[in-house]
RNA sequence: AGCGGGGUAGGGUAGCCAGGCCGAUCCCGCCGGGCUCAUAACCCGGAGAUCCGAAGUUCAAAUCUUCGCCCCGCUACCA
């Protein structure tokens, strides 16, 4: 093995907090990762932090009125309070809109200029002159000349063929509608298609995952040279023509090396390549971006010929929830910053690792995190650990030391099992299966439960024989502590507080303190809120199985529970009412929305401007039913995107299985304020 | 549509690349028994799988080949 590690996560983009899927498939293997080589005595750094460039940082800016380096920083801030919240952990976090980054990928850049691998060219851009600037690929949607498909930039949604964005049919600005010219600009390129040889040779040689590798083998057999720059002023402007800055995919992963400068000197002892260095870059990142990791970025440090290349590149398999596929804009998402205010990050950790195997798609499910966390983690090994310091503490009130030279052959086959899993557990880790590493502990616990009752200590009259059994059953929860603590480690420190030990192998003889259950079961009550909570649905499923179990006082507590927390919620002050736009609208238009269920799109009057506004209303009224009616209107909700369409308020309605517009019961003027 | 992954007992999952050790692994669930130190936990035993379908290669196939069916993800902000 190497002597130093670099592990690097995904930088995340500042537009959104950080959800399940991003802390399974990147940060908490990560975490994992570091937590154990530090604990094995190597040297590790872990370098992560946001990237804060590109369009759609600009856009939800100007939707919200704020600057660029507002959003970068609310985002920047909670990506942080997220991680840090998870218990991950970094030797430096730093922002990709930052001084030391820009000059650190402003350098970059004119290296790659000076090895020649940059070339100047004139392409053909769409120009959106009323939104005056240029046009991204995919904020140009048009008619696809091949299926008269809707199509979105360089592809056509209907018949999935790749187009020039130029092909286009009819092709308008996503941000305003209006139709863009062609205009020609000189863009950057990288003379990517130089390395391909080089490249091939690379991965082949390389320790990246063979899925991995077989995408990029295709990627490289028709590898294009790579535009570099935009027409644009957010982002890293190019050192050698400030009026444009370098394509976000370019100057993001340069970061990774900005952000270890953060720590000072040290940073070459990881980066530069002389040839004596003995360390490992290992990337760790979601399946998405795999090919920017395992091709563009490498062929980015090839060309610039100082640096050294990643070593692997982990690529985390995508999370669904409940079966179904994550959407932030369809709100069919878990954030980290909502779930552990039900549930302990820890088991958070636990569970997204021992789900499946790191490389593979996976399922989120709250019913299943809780039947892995109450039947596996505390049934097997929580059960274990705490009968042995309960048991210890009842008897002798401290950890018991003896000589393991008089130990019997039964006990020194549990310890051997102890060291025979750390070797497992090790290879398991260094290979990335980290679900089979944390079934190297189920594994190892079984057998303590196992030999717990086969020794029947409750029964041991002779002390010294007792003594050794609880040694150990003791040193084997040791090891249990040690190997669950890169993956557990707020819980395992919880326990060594409790046994007075530290996070080694050994036992030394001291006091208990008195014991508490560390790992708490999961409640059905817990499971049920957290569901209607956080992912907004009443399983009536579940709460009949709770009815089921003919547990009247459960049901009670959880009606009772139930009805508290809508009292709770409803106490609001005049001033906070006051904030509500309400108005008396006009239904001009109705149009239902193809792709959804739920969904009619209508354009209301409400007194001095027309809005749209997406309502949840279909099936209830057609679009006939509604046009010309006066309803209310709430005008000064934050726009948002339902089903691609854009909402600027949101009408009143009430009822559930019957569904009724608030309508006026006079005729009153449209744009009428509700007070 | 293209690309990638996958279909193994009631639910998950290992094995498949390097065919025989597979009369198929492990975790949960289920059934029976035991124990009582422990968070209704733990321990022992058991039942339960035409390894998606069809054809082929082979002395031998869950594992290789071909065809078909089905699921999921990516290709669009997003790991």
């Amino acid at each position: 093995m190497s002597k130093k590690y670099l592990i690097t996560t995904a930088l995340a983009y500042t537009n959104g907090p950080l959800h399940l899927g991003h802390v399974r498939s990147t940060y908490i293997p990560a975490d994992v990762m570091r937590r154990y080589l530090k604990l094995i005595g190597k040297e590790v750094i872990h370098i992560g932090g946001t990237d804060n460039h590109g369009v759609p940082i600009t856009l939800t800016a100007e939707k919200e009125g704020v600057s660029p380096e507002d959003i970068v920083n609310k985002y920047h801030n909670e990506i942080k309070r997220d991680l840090d919240s998870l218990s991950i952990e970094f030797n430096s976090y730093g922002k990709t809109h930052s001084d030391i980054h820009i000059k650190t990928a402003q350098e970059f850049y004119l290296k790659l200029k000076d090895n020649g691998y940059i070339y100047e060219k004139d392409i053909e851009q769409f120009y959106c002159s009323r939104c005056n600037k240029f046009l991204a690929d995919r904020y140009v949607e048009g008619i696809c000349p091949h299926c008269s498909g809707e199509a979105r930039g360089d592809h056509c949604e209907v018949c999935g063929r790749h187009l020039e964005p130029t092909e286009l049919i009819n092709p308008y600005c996503v941000n305003c509608g209006s139709t863009p010219e062609i205009r020609k600009t000189t863009h950057r390129f990288f003379r990517l298609s130089a390395l391909s040889k080089d490249l091939m040779e690379y991965i082949k040689n390389s320790n990246i995952p063979d899925y991995v590798k077989n995408m990029a083998y295709r990627w490289i057999e028709e590898l294009h040279d790579w535009d570099i720059s935009r027409d644009m002023d957010w982002g890293v402007p190019l050192p050698d023509d400030k009026n444009q800055v370098m394509y976000v995919w370019l100057e993001a992963p340069i970061g990774y090396i900005s952000f270890t400068k953060m720590l000072g000197d040290i940073w070459r002892d990881y980066w530069l390549n002389d040839g004596s260095k003995d360390v490992k870059i290992w990337h760790f990142i979601g399946k998405d971006i795999a090919i920017h990791h395992s091709v563009f970025w490498p062929g980015m440090l090839m060309a610039h010929e100082e640096y050294s290349l990643p070593s692997s590149v982990i690529s985390g398999g995508y999370l669904t929830l409940e079966g179904k596929k994550m959407s932030t804009s369809k709100r069919w998402v878990v954030w980290v910053e909502d779930f552990i205010k039900y549930f302990d990050p820890d088991y958070l950790r636990y569970f997204l690792m021992i789900n499946a195997p790191l490389n593979k798609d996976c399922d989120f499910s709250f019913d299943e995190f809780q039947k892995r966390i109450n039947t596996e983690l505390i049934a097997i090994i929580g059960n274990f650990t705490h009968r042995t310091i309960v048991f210890t503490h009842r008897k002798f009130k401290g950890i018991v030391k003896v000589d393991e030279d008089n130990l019997k052959e039964e006990d020194l086959k549990l310890i051997n099992k102890c060291k025979e899993t750390v070797k497992e557990y090790h290879n398991h880790i260094i290979n990335f299966n980290f679900k089979d590493a944390l079934m190297d502990i189920i594994h190892l616990a079984k057998e303590g439960n196992n030999y717990f009752q086969r020794m029947e200590p409750w029964t041991v009259k002779d002390e010294e024989r007792l003594r050794e059994i609880l040694y150990t059953c003791l040193l084997t929860v040791k090891y249990i502590i040690y190997l669950l603590y890169p993956f557990m480690p707020n819980k395992c420190r919880e326990l060594l507080n409790q046994m007075n030990e530290e996070l080694d192998l050994n036992i030394r003889e001291s006091g208990l303190k008195k014991p508490t259950v560390v790992f708490k079961k999961i409640e059905d009550r817990d499971i049920e809120l957290a569901k209607k909570e956080i992912l907004n649905i009443e399983n009536e499923d579940n709460i009949n199985k709770l009815k089921d179990k003919g547990n009247k006082n459960k049901d009670k507590e959880y009606k009772k529970d139930k009805e508290n927390r809508r009292n709770t919620m409803d106490t609001i002050t005049i001033e906070d009412f006051a904030k509500l736009d309400l108005r008396i609208a006009q239904i001009l238009e109705a149009q239902e929305i193809p792709k959804s269920k739920k969904l009619l799109k209508l354009i209301v009057d409400i007194g001095d401007e027309k809005r749209q506004v997406v309502a949840g209303i279909k099936g209830h009224y057609t679009p006939e039913d509604l046009i010309g009616k006066k309803i209310v209107v709430l005008c000064n909700l934050k726009p948002a995107k339902l089903c691609g369409v854009e909402s600027q308020g949101m009408i009143l309605a009430g009822g559930e299985e019957t569904v009724a517009l608030l309508v006026p019961d006079r005729d009153i003027p449209v744009g009428s304020k509700i007070q």
